[in-house]
DNA sequence: TAGAATATGGAGGCCATCTCCATTTGTCAA
DNA sequence: TTGACAAATGGAGATGGCCTCCATATTCTA
């Protein structure tokens, strides 16, 4: 869609800069307590740049996104090559809990997003869904798993085990969570 | 805790045109669209007395979320009352997705608070999971549901129902989580 | 290496948030 | 009633973060 102009050697280093200390800012869950401007000034970089590169704390938040997004989509393929749907589906959402548990700081930045629904995100996730979905599809076509459930719903239990991240017993109850989920998709009766 | 201290009448007044107000903004959805002082002016009152009464937007939303909190409980206590636990889960937790789809522009804004972590609310709502847990444990212990699931997990799907509330296919999906998450509940094996 | 194109940075404008206090309103004892 | 004190009000203006703008600097191309 969006044709990449090629970008200025400069504006490549800054570029590359922003991004990094994002995703340190990030990991660190200071994302959104942190002046926009001092942001700009931790990267090395003058207000009007960070500007024009990312033009909105959403903006910066989406592009380090797609990277995250990218790696678990590739973890969905792996797993789908090397195991039955069903196995697949339910290794996927285990790590997906450890690796939010991992990575405490990007998952609450994260679902604050999803939440204050910068709609870019929505976008972002797209893939990832698009993956769950069709492992899920998978699964049921090898009738290990009922015909008669959206694949958004496993969506949303991941959009609720994100969101709750600050949980005392978020842990455990993740877990859980993803128990009911997969016990539940098993064919009833 | 906190002693109520006697109001003056003026005061009252004020307070209840302001959480009158802040109801409906709410259940329009625009709450976080509308400037603070904007609103103030929209309930017929100075800057200063809003932010007397209700310190922050926070404060101020926790106070209309009470209410709506002191009626969920009720309901579940009701529905306790009438059926065996487990039929009451069921019927309590379709009901909340009924109510939150009654009222989208409040699931929103609570949804939207419970990521930013107001931390009241977090407080506000621990007595509708006192409930909740209450719900599931009577059901334990009538044998129909599993014993090995934290009743967190229970709410955790529900926040993750509401907070993902802008997705399209929305209801559908919300109405599989709660299947899952009630089919999942049953004793396995 | 000169000129054009592209990118930079940070001073300053803008605007929502919140504070402060001179004034108004309510309460209560006499 | 009324006077006097306490409680509450409202809105002007301080504060401070977000973002724009453009004079200057850097990179690219021929």
């Amino acid at each position: 869609m969006t044709v990449d102009k090629p970008l200025r050697a400069d504006a490549q280093r800054k570029r590359d800069a922003l991004l990094a200390t994002a995703r340190e800012v990030f990991d660190a869950g200071g994302f959104f307590d942190l002046r926009f401007d001092d942001f700009a000034r931790l990267a090395g970089v003058g207000t009007g740049t960070l500007y024009r590169h990312f033009p909105t704390r959403e903006a910066l938040a989406e592009a380090v996104y797609h990277g995250e997004i990218a790696a678990m989509c590739d973890r969905v393929r792996q797993l789908r090559a090397a195991l039955p749907a069903a196995e697949a589906l339910a290794t996927f959402l285990r790590g997906m809990v450890d690796h939010i548990d991992a990575h405490e700081g990007l998952a609450r930045t994260l679902s604050t997003l999803m939440a204050t629904r910068s709609g870019a995100l929505t976008e972002g996730s797209r893939a990832l869904e698009q993956a769950v979905t069709d492992l899920v599809a998978a699964a049921v076509r090898d009738g290990t798993v009922r015909d008669d459930v959206n694949a958004g719903a496993v969506m949303m239990a991941l959009h609720g085990i994100g969101a709750a991240h600050d949980r005392p017993g978020w842990r455990a109850e993740a877990d859980d969570v993803i128990t009911l989920v997969l016990d539940g998709l098993r064919r009833p009766l």
